[in-house]
DNA sequence: AACTATTTATAAAG
DNA sequence: TCTTTATAAATAGTT
């Protein structure tokens, strides 16, 4: 249908190809949107022309998902179950993983032994002593820290207590050298202030997780 | 093209929609088959007709699944990505619960417990210790099962003794009342084979998993 | 399904 | 890339 026939077989000349390929693509475009309208069909074109760029049609009643989703329904192998599968699998396996450390768990809680044996129980019981131990361990490793802890704050209490007897020494000897309205004010407004609420020190050497 | 022009709209004529479908369906997808080879162009052509049967068309040098990669590198609404999420997020769900399992087995384990604080300790040792009880319990069990089995070996051991004493006396009896060359031949026979090949008893009550 | 008059698509040229 | 135009191809209506 042109000046001349022509052999179906790729048409070498560059220029003459991709000017065949515009005029085609349009063509078939032209003829899925008839088809469409005419018999009620719904169509999913899409092109790629040897230089990579796209062009699609897609019937306006439909979607390229719906099409799709309804060329799984027609049966056909499903496209992306490839990728799906992947995931799938990679599911299956992390939950089996999670079964596993579920059933671990169950054991070392001594839940579900029923079943095991000797040899089985064995090695839990050498596990959980040994987990035990350590945990124990560790037990002794924070009272140590709470002793140590302790200890920094009894000699922190000390020394706050005596800078506070010495303060209020000072400024009691201070306060005689001033008028006596103010000293009063001042030793009412101490006398009804608990004595916690006076100083309030920073201890940045106590360590935390106790 | 044809006898007469027609208007592009849907064909009301049930039968002539449907024979001028099918005309035209080949008719694209000879077109699709001839851009492909003449441009070097690759195509995806799916057509649903009204009636929904389906009809594809697919260049040889690609395939669908292929095709709607492409589709997606060239930007488009990613088709199946709502699909894909779901599965991404049970996998993250689950790969979550995993990690969760990961660190109290370690705990339990005693390992990677250095993070942990009296409070979190103090539960870890209880659950140790229950599972230990719980583990040594069944230990206890086992142990009692295999005494069982034990008194049971034993038992039966008597009595095939037994009766394999009875047996041998009882042939060695009938065997005086049997001429000399039998006789002897049986009794070499006997003398070669070993005690243990010579009754295998069956004992149904023993227990396993020992 | 085959035929064929006619329309439509398009190859080549401008 | 657009238009033109001669011709090939597609197809509507018919048999």
């Amino acid at each position: 249908m042109g000046r001349g026939k022509i052999e179906i077989k790729r048409i070498e000349n560059l220029s003459n190809r991709q000017v065949t390929y515009s005029k085609r693509r349009n063509g078939i475009i032209k003829k899925a949107k008839e088809i469409t309208v005419l018999c009620d069909a719904r169509v999913s074109l899409i092109i790629f022309a040897s230089s990579g760029k796209m062009h699609e049609y897609c019937s306006p009643s439909t979607s390229l998902t719906n099409m799709l989703d309804e060329y799984h329904k027609a049966g056909k192998p499903r496209l992306w179950d490839a990728k799906h599968e992947n995931l799938n699998n990679e599911i299956e396996r992390v939950k089996k993983e999670n079964d596993n450390m579920q059933i671990e768990l169950r054991h070392l809680r001594g839940e579900d032994i029923t079943s095991l044996n000797h040899r089985d129980l064995m090695a839990l019981e050498e596990t959980l002593e040994t987990g035990l131990a350590s945990v124990r361990n560790k037990q002794m490793e924070v009272l140590k820290m709470m002793r140590r802890n302790e200890k920094i704050l009894e000699e922190e209490n000390r020394r706050l207590s005596f800078a506070l007897q010495q303060q209020e020494i000072a400024i009691e000897n201070s306060a005689r050298e001033m008028e006596n309205g103010y000293q009063q004010r001042m030793r009412e407004y101490n006398a009804h202030m608990p004595f916690a609420f006076r100083v309030q020190p920073i201890q940045p050497n106590l360590q935390d997780r106790i």
